[in-house]
Order: structure tokens, then sequence, then C-alpha cells
RNA sequence: CGGGGCGUGGCGCAGCUUGGUCAGCGCACCUGCCUUGGGAGCAGGGGGUCGGAGGUUCAAAUCCUCUCGCCCCGACCA
């Protein structure tokens, strides 16, 4: 590709709208630009990135038997209604009205279409096992879309589906989709983890995430530095050990604390530890308030909580129904007295004489024993900590924020219940399908790929990723050997690599910063070398600079290739 | 949805407090000269109903009201 006739649009300026490294570099690589809040261009350079990850994509998913199909995106309300999902889905789901006012809606993700598809298809076990995917571009309204690609509300995705006959064809189907998600992910040069996952409301142990590991991740997890234990946060079951404290009961007094909202306010006031305090926060469980206990040094899990109570949706109660309930300014909540079921967690257990508020505004309680109020359930319902031993083994525990290009789960017969995809066994019986759903963020890989992997000059595209491979950089297009040599040179590498071609008549200065910027890993410059027939092979990730005689140009990059993950 | 911030040529911004002399700067873009190893220089030039609507005023980018959009912090997910 010529530079010159190519839609490259690089901004020297960082975009205002970007607040990281790989939407600026996004943006300023001229791969993306914002047509309205999370919805996307790609443009050229962009579109080749998601390409290369597609096709890697593609490669794995069908050595590991999948086959490709594209269903619709414009989605008829009916299959909705018919899995529950139109009610259940929420706001997220983006409806719509065609002409005749039939409902539709945009393709949030194709369970309901897929199950559609297959119960209409698949009569026999024979037929079985499936597994199905696409790379599609999907919807989902979402609250607040972020980070450009790493939050879209449009966002392309790689999405799985497989359909088995009994629990260990399910099971082998799921494996098979780790080890290719593994490969996937590997093969895109990514720093990755794959970590358990919350199931939902389904239960069992059978979703991962595949997590690359990077500051700017919105998800925290958690592994352990002895075994093979990693699990994202929400999902990671805290071992407890209870050190029943040898204090003896004392009795509770109520103590002024003017203003003290906070369990730093209190502890502070008080001159005690986080750990002597007992936080009591109030939820509405699905639309019915309860109160949950933790320690105050210790975070409420929701996801823990929300599955405990076995409710849909979990919020925090507002402001007006904690004065109904507590009779106090928030900040001033505790458990004595409270009309409302009590979840406490495990770590309450052990303790005594601890601090908690007095439902009444300005007052806390100090020395509130377990004997002083009723507690309807004793559960793991905190995140774990850095303190915590791992679950498994007892070893110590690390924590990193990741971002999720990847989830499988294992799905069951959800969907297929719901929508009635059955098969004949052997026997001539009618069963369920067992089904699990795979996806894979395509967008958002090439944005976790650029976190992982830039410095200060730009992006550094790992090898396989990489839009091009090859950057053809002539000093200056005017001297006649370089411009020449630099024609010869565009058509012979061509051949064998994709190579960009920056024809411009720019100054040197504009054409390497483009080059930087951009992350192609290898760039050869035509310049002052030329003279004695050598030009130079500049690697990205290393900035190392090889000389190369033109006759050895094509087994010099071969090395490199191969040295940098071809 | 709650909280915070921002909308001024393509991009990044100043001007707004205290209305008039305010349509301005840097980059980008066009023409010419010059220059060619890390975003050169000189000269000339094009481009903006100041997000939109309404209001106050002799006069509004500036003050008031409404509205739309975008970004950031919290509940979702690839």
């Amino acid at each position: 590709m010529r530079y010159s006739r190519y839609f490259l649009p690089t901004l020297k300026e960082l975009p205002a709208e970007a607040e990281i490294a790989s939407h600026k570099l996004m943006l300023r690589a001229g791969m993306i630009r914002k047509l309205g809040s999370g919805i996307y261009s790609y443009l050229p350079l962009g579109l080749r990135a998601i390409r290369k990850v597609e096709t890697i994509i593609r490669e794995e998913m069908n050595r590991a038997g999948a086959q490709e199909v594209l269903l619709p995106m414009v989605q008829p309300a009916e299959l909705w209604q018919e899995s529950g999902r139109w009610e259940k889905y929420g706001k997220e789901l983006l409806r719509f009205k065609d002409r005749h006012n039939r409902d539709f809606c945009l393709g949030p993700t194709h369970e309901e279409v897929i199950t559609d598809l297959v119960r209409r298809e698949v009569r026999s076990y024979r037929d079985l096992p499936l597994n199905l995917y696409q790379i599609q571009t999907k919807f989902r309204d979402e609250i607040r879309p972020r980070f450009g690609l790493m939050r879209g509300r449009e966002f392309i995705m790689k999405d799985a589906y497989s359909f088995d006959a009994d629990e260990r064809g399910a099971e082998k189907s799921y494996w098979q989709m780790y080890e290719a998600y593994s490969r996937i992910f590997t093969r895109c040069g990514l720093d990755f983890r794959a970590v358990e996952a919350d199931t939902g409301t389904i239960g069992g142990s059978f979703s991962h995430e595949f997590m690359v590991l990077a500051d700017v991740g919105e998800d925290t997890i958690v592994f352990c530095q002895d075994c093979d234990f990693a699990a994202n946060i929400e999902k990671a079951e805290v071992k407890s050990s209870i050190m029943p404290s040898k204090e003896s009961p004392k009795p509770r007094e109520e103590v002024h604390t003017p203003g003290k909202h906070t369990v730093e306010e209190v502890t502070g006031f008080l001159g005690v530890s986080a750990s002597r305090l007992v936080k009591t926060i109030i939820y509405l469980a699905d639309g019915k308030p309860i109160a949950a206990l933790v320690r105050g040094d210790h975070e409420i899990n929701e996801v823990k909580l929300s599955h405990l109570l076995g409710c849909n949706e979990l919020e925090l109660a507002p402001e007006e129904v904690v004065k109904q309930q507590t009779g106090a300014e928030v900040g001033f909540a505790g458990p004595v007295g409270l009309q409302i079921p009590i979840v406490a967690d495990l770590a309450l257990k052990g303790m005594v004489n601890f601090i908690t508020g007095a439902n009444k505004t300005d007052y806390h309680y100090v020395n509130v024993n377990l004997s002083d109020f009723k507690v309807s359930q004793f559960a793991d319902i905190r995140c774990i900590t850095p303190q915590d031993p791992c679950p498994r083994c007892g070893g110590k525990l690390v924590f990193k924020k990741g971002i999720e290009v990847g989830h499988i789960f294992k799905l069951g017969t959800k969907y297929s219940q719901s929508l009635k995809a059955t098969y004949l066994d052997a026997q001539g019986k009618e069963r369920y399908i067992i089904m699990g759903c795979y996806g894979i963020g395509v967008g958002r890989t090439v944005a976790a790929a650029i976190e992982q992997n830039h410095d200060k000059n730009g992006i550094v595209f790992p090898y396989p990723i990489a839009p091009f491979q090859i950057y053809l950089l002539p000093v200056d297009v005017k001297n006649n050997l370089i411009a020449e040599t630099a024609e010869r040179l565009y058509k012979s590498l061509g051949t064998k690599w994709e190579v960009l071609y920056d024809d411009r008549d720019e100054r040197p200065g504009v054409k390497f910063k483009d080059a930087d910027l951009i992350g192609i890993p290898i760039r050869i410059t035509l310049g002052k070398h030329l003279k004695e027939n050598r030009v130079e092979l500049k690697i990205r990730k290393t900035s190392e600079v090889i000389l190369a005689d033109l006759n050895e140009l094509n087994e010099k990059i071969e090395n490199i290739v191969k040295e940098i993950g071809g």
C-alpha cells in the first residue's frame, strides 16, 4: 500500500476525548473515529488489525471443529419473549418497531437466534455435537460506554454456541473452546490469564474469563502464587478461618459520633482499627430491603450476595429507604433493632465487642455482640483480600487488573428448555440439547493488545496482528537512487509481506514519527547508506537497527520475523 | 439514572468573571520559494450562523431559561 494514497489520517495532537493509551493511540494512528457515544468507524488501518485478529480466531475455531455462520442482527421480539429475555434484558436491549408496528431488537447476543435455528434442524443425537460461530456486530445500549473500543455500544464480537447430547459431550466442547481461546490469545501476542468467572444463576464451575493483564482493566483478578488458582474477584470464594476472640463480651454502650459517617471517620474518631467495626449496608433485593453485614476493613461482594439471596436485581437502597428502616441518616445504620432480614459475612462469627451504627443519627454502639441481634444467615458475602489465603491451597494471593477479552460459559439447558430445542437419543427418547456459549470481543482484543504494547512514541503491534508487517521508508523521494530502489523493493517485498510504502514527499522526521506511531513491526529505511547498497532495518519493539545489504535483505527480514514471533 | 466537567474553523485551545475594540492563537490545509535522517523556514491564502432554540439589552461567544451532544466517577458486560 502506498501511503500517499492510503486513508490514514494520523493526529499529531492528543484527542481531548480519550483517557487511556489504547484509545488515544487508536485515534492518533488513524485506526478509528467516533460517530457517537460508544459507536465507532473503523478506518483502513484499524480494520486491518481487526481482520488479523479475526483470521486467527477463524483458524482456531475451525481447527476446534466449529463452523462459521452469520446470523441476523435485527431480531423479532417473539423469540425474545419466548426465552423470557424480552422482559429481563432491560434497557441494554435496543428495541424498535418496523413499519407494521411489530417489535424488534438489535441483537446484543445470539442465543435466541441460534437456538431457534438449531431446534428447527437438529432432530437426532446423530446431528450432535455441533458448534456454530459467527463474527458479527453486536449492539448493547450500555449505560456508560467508555474508553473507545474497550466498551462500545456497537462492537464486533465472535460468538460461538455449542450443542451437545449429554453432559460429558458438553464438558468436552467447553474444554475444546478453552483450548482454542488460549491458543487465540497466545497467537495475538497477549499476556493473559484464564480465570474462573461468575456463572450467574446457573451455577457450577463452568465459566472462565480470559483476562488481558493491564492496569486500565475494569476487572480485578486474583491468582495464587503457589497453585493454579485464578479467579475474578467476583467469584473467588473466601476460605474462612474463624478465630474466636478471647475477649469476653461487654455490655453495649451508645457513643456520640457527630457527623462521622464513613468507616474511616468513625474508627479514626474512636481510635480503633477498621477490623473492629461492622458495616451495615441496606440493599433492595428485587425491591425488598435487606441488611448485609461485613467487617469494616472488608468489601462486600454484590455478586455473591445476589446469588445467596437468589434475586434478579440487587441495588443499594436509596436514602429514603435507609432512613425509613433505620430511623437515622445514612451512615449510622446498625443491626441492633433492625426489622429486616440480616445477612452477615462469615468473618463476623468470631467477633466480639465490635462497633456498629446505632440507628440514630450521630450515634454508634460500641461493644456490640452477636447476641444483640438476630442474623438470618451467615455466608461468604465479601471480596477476598490480599490477607486471605488461597482458597485452594492456602498459598499467597496476588491481585491484578484485567481486561476481559473472552468469556466461555456452559449454558446447560437454559435456552434449549425455554425455546424447546430437543433431539431424540438412541433410545428414541426426547431430550434437551445441552448448550455452551463462547464470546470474544474482537475490537477489545485489539485495544487490549495496544494497551499492553505501546511506548511513548506510539503503538508497538505484536507481529501476528500488525496491520502491516513492513514499513518501507525512503527518506527523500526526490532522490532518484532512493526513489527507484524504494519502488523496486515495494514490488519485490510485496510478494511476501504486507508492506506500507511511505512514498509521501515529506521530510524524514514526519515519516519516522508516523512509522513509530502506527507501530508496524519492521521498518526499512532507505537513506544515506544506500550509496553502499545498504538499507536500515529497524525493529519497532526493541529499537534495534540492523544494516542490511540489498542482496541479503529478504534473508535478514526472515530472521527478524522468526525472532519477533511470526 | 445520580454526581462532576466540556461544547468557539479539521485537531488542540484562549476569550466568558466585568456584554461593545472579539472572531483570535498553535497545528493541519492550499499556492510559491526553500529544505530533506526524528513532526523545518519564509511569504501569501482559504475556512468558524462561537452546539441548538428562546429571552434580556441600543449591543450577546460573553448574562438568563430551555434543549441537544460529548467526556469523566458509580450500578453492566465481550
